[in-house]
DNA sequence: CCTGTTCTTGCACGTTTATGCATGTATTGT
DNA sequence: ACAATACATGCATAAACGTGCAAGAACAGG
């Protein structure tokens, strides 16, 4: 790799994401993170970019509205969402949750993967409204402002319509006992209507649901085929998880 | 999550909310709260925001970019909808189209108007989340993504259960002669429905609108209660429109 | 083909910076 | 006045940084 490759390489990535992480990119090309700094340094100085601790920024902080909007989700939902949107086929249906991790999901699916997509959240819709490939059915029915999704019996009656490959959930707790839980009865019965309209359900799980408990049950483990985290895979939740028979995916 | 970002979404949630709460911002980005606290100690310091006890504000407080918003739809679509919203009376129903000048109402409704609204734009739907006392509630179906809205069987299907005191109808075409039209047979099929699901109908007819004709008719002009306009009374449809018995209000 | 120079790269070292936790203090609301 | 919450401070740890150095590659000139 040239030198001068990487320094378009972290142009690019600068426009793109919005961000650049020294350590990150240092791994993915097979250099050391010493060369990425001095790089960095460089085009600082010719004021092509803005060096911060960690790494870099766009001089203009401006530059892409929709990236920035994906950098300030978490790091560990962001590895999440990746790893749940490799699980979607092209060709396939998928019935998508709300909440800030499906959302994260929606961000990272390709863009012109040709697949259905089911939600019940008008965010999420609106952020797949420029996924050109994508057909997108929303479930209707009374809005929950709070978590941003529909919920009630107008909505649970209009999941029985639907069917998919693959449903993508989000939870607010994740315990190898207690199983996986949510603040609210009714998002929680939303999501088992959801959990049962497809032929596979995954959980996505960051790291901080792991081991916590929520109010009210969504699903037992036996509706559950996977759970995907960041979590170390010797977690010990995961392991816990693990013995139940349940399949988890770690995006390190 | 490099710092710099944090601080760079700090200012951010400042211009777009007018404040931020440290223990929010902290649960949301999954960081300490003493980092958040740091970090708007740092901008305080600096003058870029006013810390308080909890959290920070803007410096001036009137920056808040709810009007930058405002700005970037044109004046005309703002004026119209600022008359529309004040058709919404309190505790009343009112059916909000898709499109850019509904969305611009769904942004002049006062914030704590408790009011139900029932429309089949995620689009808007996600942009009436922060008022807390609007009941919301989503007609689901395919989602047409050309103009963020649902269409289709099921979507008309799903209009049939709701009714409301109200509709507010976007179009392209407003036409004395032609009548109200639309460039996608679907979507005039479905603001048909919506149409006939409130007692009244009013039009958003932005001045660019006057005089034009697409494809698909939407409605007849009897079906119509008013219609809402920028233009000057005097222009010439909104004369032969009032000629046809139907009320316009115009927003100068 | 050989040699000396320059540039790049990775490594080692010490330094600086950021972060989370613990402790004690201030502020707010009831 | 009291409890709950927010805050500042100090500290320990881990990460990022800069610098100097040496090994190697690219290159020019003899």
């Amino acid at each position: 790799m040239l030198a001068a490759e990487r320094r378009d390489h972290l142009l690019e990535l600068l426009a793109r994401q919005g961000k650049v992480v020294a350590k990150d990119v240092a791994a993915d090309l097979g250099i050391s993170e010493d060369s990425v700094r001095r790089d960095l340094r460089d085009l600082a100085a010719e004021g092509l970019c803005q060096r911060v601790y960690g790494g870099a920024l766009p001089v203009s902080p401006a530059v892409a509205d929709y990236a920035a909007r994906q950098t300030v989700t978490p790091d560990g939902k962001r590895k999440v969402a990746s790893v749940a949107a490799g699980l979607v086929r092209p060709g396939g249906a998928v019935i998508l949750d709300g909440g800030t991790t499906a959302l994260a999901v929606a961000h990272a699916l390709p863009k012109e993967l040709s697949c259905t997509v089911i939600t019940h959240s008008p965010t999420i819709a609106a952020a797949l409204l420029d996924h050109p490939r994508a057909e997108l059915f929303l479930l209707g029915g009374r809005v929950f402002k709070h978590s941003a999704v529909t919920c009630g019996a107008a909505a649970v009656e209009a999941a029985q319509n639907v069917s998919a490959d693959l449903c993508l959930l989000g939870v607010t707790g994740v315990h190898p006992e207690v199983g996986l839980t949510t603040g609210d009865a009714e998002e929680a019965a939303m999501k088992r209507a959801l959990s049962a309209r497809a032929a596979d359900t995954y959980i996505l799980a960051s790291s901080e649901k792991l081991g916590t408990a929520s109010r009210f049950r969504v699903l037992p483990w036996e509706k559950v085929s996977g759970v995907i985290t960041d979590a170390d895979a010797h977690h010990p939740v995961v392991e816990q998880v693990k013995a139940l028979g349940v399949e988890v995916l770690t995006a390190s």
